[in-house]
DNA sequence: ACGCCACCTATTTTT
DNA sequence: TAGGTGGCGT
C-alpha cells in the first residue's frame, strides 16, 4: 500500500459507495484492484467469500488472482472470486439451473457451435456470409438483452425480419437441446435477477463488493448484471478508461462509463493519470492524438520515467518495402542496443497485414510469434472429441450429435441423418431419444435404423459411464473405444500431420485430467469439466509461452491491448487502413483513433510508425494516403524518414509531407 | 464419400 | 490476389 500513488491509494480505500476509477494506459489498474481486494480482506475484515472481481479474459483473471493471493501472504483466498463475467454466468446458471428451466446437464455452445446450429437452421436458404453475419446481430441482440419478441416486432426490413425469426427459432432449438450459448451466460443470470426475488437476494447478499476490470468494454447485459448483483448496497468499483473502447462494434457500450454517474448518484470518481509504462515523448503523443476525440471525462497522462526518444514516422514504397525495413529496423535496433527479439511487437489493423511481415521474417529466420491464428478448440479433431463429451454428458445435445454421427465413418450420412431429424421434430424429441424410439425401422428403413440404434445405445452406455465414473478417465477410453487415432491416420494427408492431431487430443486429454484434479471442491462431473474448457482457451498457455520465448510479437492492435512492449512498431498507418475504410463511410473514426491511441500505449521505450505509398489490394496496386491520425501527432516529436536508398524514397516522403499538410488543412478547426 | 472447380468475399473477435 | 466454401460430378 505503501508503493501506491495518492491517487491508487484513494481507489483502494474508497469501500463505502459506488467508485469510477478512470485508468489511464499503465497507470496500475490491476495492481489497484489486486491491493483493493487485500485491503478489504486485511484491513476492512471483509470475508473472501463476499468480494467479486470480474475479468473478460481468463489471463486477466489468472493474474489477477495470482497477484492477490500474494498481497495475501502467498494462500488463496478461499470463496474469493475472480473470474470473467462468463465463468461467473456459467456458476450462477449450474446452482440455478432450475429455475431457469435447464436441466442440470445443460452443453454450452460456443461461437462455432452456434454457427453450425444457425447453419442447419437455415438450411437451403444460405444467403453467402449471412449465416455470420446473422450470428453477429443475434449475438448483439442477446447481450443487449433484446429477446427474440422484440427483436420480431422492431424489424423494419425483410433482413431484419429474416434474421429475427431465426433468433426464434435459435432460441427454441437450443432450448430443445438444453443448451446456451456464451451471450446466455450473462443474459440467463440477468433474467434470473430480475424475475425471482429470492435468487436476487439470496445473491446481493453474498455480493458485498464487487470490482469490474476493463468496464469499457461491458455491453447493455453485463452491465445490468453488474446493477442487480451490487443492489442497493452498492459496492462497486468499476475500472476502465473510455480512450481504450475499441470493442463497440461488438456491443460493448463505453456510454457505461457516464452511464454509472446517472444511475448511482453517490458515484466517486477517480483518476489515474500517472503511466508507468511509456516515456512523456509517447505520452503526450498520444495525448494529442486522443484529444481529437470528444470526451466525457478529460484525462491527461504523464509520466516520471523521462522525456524519451523521438517518434519516428517511415514512409515506405509499398506493402514489401514496409515489411522489409520494419524487419531491419528490429535487427538493427536489437544490434545496437543488445535486446531480445522478444522486446519488439509489430502491431497491425488487421490479421491479413502480417502476411509479409511473416514472410521477411522468415526469410531471416527469426523466430516470431503470431497470435490470432486458429485457436486450440477451433481444430477438427479437438471439436470432435469435445462434441463425444458434451454427448456423453447430455445426449440431448443434438448439435453435438449431428457433429459426430458419422465421425469416425459409421454409414450414417446425410439421407439418414435427415430422416431422423424430420422423425425427432415429429415426435418432439432429441435426435438421440429419437433413434432409441421403437418404430424407428418404419421411418428409416431396417438397416440405417438398426445403425442408427446401435450408436444410440452405445452412447447411452457412455453417459451411464460418465455418470459413474471419473469423468477425465471416461473421455480417454471413449477416444480409444472409437478408435479415433484410427479415424485421424485415414483421414489426414500424411503421417505426420495424422499424429500432430492425435497430439492435440492426447494435450486435451492431459488438460482434463488435470483440470479434474485440481477441481477439488466438488464439480468434477463430466458436464463440468466440458463447460469449463469451452470457456477455457490452452491456446492462452501457448500465447504466455511465447511470451516467455524470446520472439518477435506479431498481432493486431486489439489483441495488443493490456499488453505493452518496450518497442512498438505500428504499420499500415494509411487513409482506409487505420482509419478503416468501414469507418470512414460510416463517417465514424473515433474508435479508430482509439485503436491507434492504444497501439501507440502499448510502447514503454519507442515507437515506430510505418506507411506505405501504394499497396496491393485485391489484386490491383492502389495508391495510399498517410493516416490522419499522423497529422494529429506533435510535430515537433515526431521525426519523418524515407525509405532509405534510392531518391524514390525522397519523393515518398515529399508525397507523405503534402498529404498531411492536405490533411492538416481538412482538420484545422472551422473547417 | 471424396475431390475438384467455380464462385464469392475481403476489419477488429476478450468469452 | 488468395483463401475458403458450396455445389456437383465421379
Amino acid at each position: 500500500m505503501s508503493t501506491l500513488n495518492a491517487q491508487q491509494r484513494a481507489a483502494v480505500r474508497h469501500i463505502d459507495g459506488p467508485l469510477l476509477v478512470l485508468a489511464g494506459a499503465g497507470s496500475g489498474k490491476t495492481r489497484v484492484i489486486t491491493e483493493k481486494l487485500a485491503y478489504l480482506i486485511d484491513a476492512c475484515g471483509y470475508r473472501p467469500g463476499h468480494l467479486f472481481a470480474l475479468t473478460f479474459t481468463n489471463k486477466a483473471a489468472r493474474e489477477m488472482k495470482t497477484r492477490a493471493a500474494a498481497l495475501l501472504g502467498g494462500k488463496r483466498p478461499k470463496g474469493l472470486t475472480v473470474s470473467t463475467f462468463h465463468t461467473l454466468g456459467l456458476d450462477m446458471l449450474r446452482r440455478e439451473h432450475a429455475r431457469l428451466g435447464y436441466r442440470h446437464n445443460f452443453s454450452l455452445l460456443d461461437g462455432h457451435d452456434s454457427l453450425a446450429l444457425l447453419r442447419e437452421l437455415m438450411r437451403g436458404e444460405t444467403v453467402a456470409g449471412e449465416d455470420e453475419r446473422a450470428r453477429e446481430r443475434i449475438s448483439r441482440w442477446k447481450s443487449a438483452l433484446v429477446d427474440s419478441e422484440t427483436a420480431l416486432a422492431q424489424a423494419e426490413d425483410a433482413r431484419a425480419l429474416y434474421r429475427a425469426r431465426l433468433y426464434a427459432r435459435y432460441e427454441r432449438a437450443l432450448r430443445a437441446y438444453n443448451a446456451v450459448d456464451l451471450d446466455d451466460l450473462v443474459v440467463r443470470p440477468v433474467r434470473l435477477l430480475q424475475g425471482d426475488a429470492e435468487a436476487r437476494e439470496r445473491w446481493q447478499n453474498r455480493v458485498r463488493h464487487l470490482l469490474v476490470d476493463e468496464y469499457q468494454d461491458t455491453n447493455e447485459a453485463q452491465y445490468q448484471l453488474v446493477r442487480l448483483l451490487i443492489g442497493v448496497r452498492e459496492g462497486l468499483t468499476a475500472v476502465g478508461d473510455d480512450d481504450q473502447s475499441v470493442y463497440a462494434w461488438r456491443g460493448a457500450q463505453p456510454e457505461n462509463l457516464a452511464q454509472l454517474a446517472r444511475d448511482f448518484p453517490r458515484l466517486e470518481v477517480i483518476k489515474l493519470e500517472q503511466s508507468y509504462r511509456s516515456t512523456g515523448r509517447i505520452l503526450k503523443a498520444a495525448n494529442r492524438l486522443i484529444a481529437h476525440n470528444a470526451h466525457v471525462f478529460e484525462k491527461r497522462l504523464w509520466s516520471a520515467l523521462g522525456y524519451g526518444d523521438p517518434i519516428r514516422v517511415i514512409a515506405c514504397r509499398d506493402g514489401d518495402a514496409e515489411a522489409q525495413r520494419v524487419v531491419a529496423e528490429i535487427l538493427h535496433h536489437r544490434f545496437t542496443h543488445r535486446t531480445r527479439l522478444g522486446e519488439y511487437a509489430i502491431l497491425y489493423r488487421g490479421n491479413h497485414q502480417a502476411r509479409p511481415f511473416e514472410r521477411v521474417l522468415r526469410e531471416h529466420q527469426i523466430p516470431y510469434y503470431l497470435s490470432g491464428g486458429t485457436s486450440f478448440f477451433e481444430r477438427t479433431e479437438i471439436k470432435d472429441v469435445m462434441a463425444y463429451l458434451r454427448l456423453a454428458a447430455n445426449l440431448d445435445d443434438d448439435a453435438a450429435f449431428l457433429r459426430i454421427a458419422n465421425t469416425p465413418r459409421r454409414e450414417l450420412g446425410p439421407t439418414t441423418i435427415e430422416r431422423l431429424g424430420a422423425f425427432a421434430r415429429e415426435r418432439g424429441t432429441s435426435l438421440v431419444s429419437a433413434a432409441l424410439e421403437p418404430d424407428l425401422a418404419e421411418r428409416l428403413g431396417a438397416r440405417p435404423a438398426g445403425r442408427v440404434r446401435a450408436f444410440a445405445e452405445w452412447l447411452v452406455a457412455m453417459r451411464d459411464r460418465a455418470a459413474r465414473g471419473e469423468a477425465a478417465g471416461v473421455a480417454r477410453g471413449l477416444v480409444e473405444s472409437i478408435d479415433y487415432a484410427g479415424h485421424l491416420r485415414e483421414t489426414s494427408k500424411d503421417l505426420d500431420s495424422a499424429e500432430r492431431r492425435m497430439q492435440n487430443v492426447e494435450d486435451l486429454l492431459a488438460w482434463l485430467e488435470r483440470l479434474g484434479r485440481r477441481e477439488a471442491e466438488g464439480d468434477v462431473s463430466l458436464e463440468a469439466l466440458v463447460a469449463k474448457v469451452t470457456l477455457l482457451d490452452v491456446l492462452e498457455r501457448e500465447q504466455e509461452e511465447a511470451g516467455e520465448a524470446d520472439r518477435v510479437h506479431l498481432m493486431t492492435l486489439h489483441a495488443a491491448k493490456g499488453l505493452e512492449f518496450p518497442h512498438v512498431l505500428m504499420v499500415g498507418l494509411e487513409e482506409s487502413l487505420l482509419p478503416h475504410r468501414s469507418s470512414l463511410e460510416a463517417d465514424d473514426v473515433a474508435e479508430e483513433r482509439r485503436l491507434a491511441y492504444v497501439g501507440m500505449t502499448r510502447a514503454r521505450k519507442t515507437l515506430t510508425l510505418t506507411f506505405a505509398a501504394r499497396r496491393r489490394r485485391y489484386g490491383e496496386t492502389v495508391e495510399c494516403a498517410p493516416s490522419r491520425f499522423l497529422a494529429e501527432l506533435p510535430e515537433e516529436d515526431v521525426v519523418w524518414e524515407g525509405n532509405g536508398g534510392a531518391g524514390d524514397a525522397e519523393r515518398t516522403r515529399e508525397r507523405g509531407r503534402a498529404h498531411l499538410a492536405n490533411l492538416r488543412g481538412l482538420l484545422a478547426p472551422g473547417t
